[in-house]
DNA sequence: GAATCGTGGGG
DNA sequence: TCCCCAAGATT
């Protein structure tokens, strides 16, 4: 037996029913979800995912709406420019490929937003096709279980992807439940700390196991502060602009943060990133949220 | 390659 | 309280 096949039979009889892994899944409820899914624990991210898939099906119907409607929906899920990147997505897929989620790795690729872990997992979960799909869990299990290292790099390098290919079974859709099953051994079993070694399909097999399990060396990542960030601040602005009805006067984004310099820093941060869109001088709204006939007032 | 980009929950 | 972490991508 294989890791891969261990990991297989595990993830049969464990695996979280979650809405996106139902056999009916469009492609583009797959990028959705994977998008979604980026730096973003499953428990918050179903909800959303859901009403997103009710109220754009397909691409072609987020297409037809604008960014501004894709980012209030997207609510407070966080790193709101996966919202406008995913509206990219859809318009990008209507121009080039026919409004369909592209089967094709490079053209996947292509599109905003989609990286070397979305990419290949939307060619593998939607599409059925053999890749390694390397995520922060399956890093954390491959170093682990085989490399005997308690955890990863902070960033997915190519040597993590050769190493998963080596794993994974020659069949494509037995690849590709060896991918999901690691995955989900590293979000449910071999998590960062605490790992449940004692659930673990890999328990008398485990390279760090076997090594005694050792702790990591140093500080393994960076501090990762929020409080007084610019991130904080441009969080706070986009809050209101999501929930208004009208173009916002700058004298209501004053409200939210002090700091004149801070506050002036982000706004302009979130123009330059397409979030926010100045409507005049002292007035903002939503990315595409203009109105179409300017209101006298302005 | 490092820095940046949200938000919330658990230990 | 504070710190860590969560299916990354982009510049």
């Amino acid at each position: 037996m294989t890791l891969a096949d261990d990991a297989i039979t595990w993830f049969v009889q464990n695996a979280r029913d979650l809405p996106w892994r139902q056999p009916d899944t469009t492609a583009w409820g797959v990028l959705v979800s994977e998008v979604m899914l980026q730096q973003t624990p499953v428990v918050r991210v179903e909800p959303h995912w859901r009403s997103w898939m009710t109220r754009w099906p397909t691409p072609a119907d987020l297409a037809a709406d604008p960014p501004a409607e894709a980012i209030r929906m997207w609510g407070r899920l966080g790193y709101p420019r996966r919202a406008m990147r995913l509206h990219a997505c859809a318009v990008a897929m209507v121009e080039r490929h026919d409004g369909q989620v592209p089967s094709d790795l490079d053209q996947l690729l292509a599109l905003p937003g989609v990286g070397t872990y979305t990419g290949r997992a939307v060619a593998t979960f939607a599409y059925g096709q053999r890749h390694p799909v390397v995520d922060t869990n399956v890093r954390r299990v491959v170093s682990r279980a085989v490399e005997g290292k308690p955890d990863a790099g902070p960033n997915t390098t190519a040597a993590d992807l050769v190493a998963m290919a080596e794993l994974l079974p020659d069949e494509p859709a037995r690849a590709a439940r060896a991918s999901i099953a690691f995955m989900e051994l590293g979000a449910l079993v071999c998590v960062a700390r605490s790992p449940r070694c004692h659930e673990c399909p890999f328990e008398e097999v485990c390279a760090w196991r076997l090594n005694g399990s050792p702790a990591l060396e140093g500080p393994s990542r960076k501090p990762q502060r929020y409080a007084g960030t610019d991130r904080q601040v441009r969080g706070l602005l986009l809050e209101v602009l999501r929930h208004a009805t009208a173009p916002v006067p700058r004298q209501r984004l004053d409200e939210v943060w002090n700091d004149d310099v801070q506050r002036a820093r982000a706004l302009a941060g979130l123009v330059e990133d397409g979030l926010v869109e100045p409507l005049g001088a002292d007035v903002f709204v939503l990315a595409g949220d203009a109105p179409r006939v300017p209101p006298q007032a302005l």
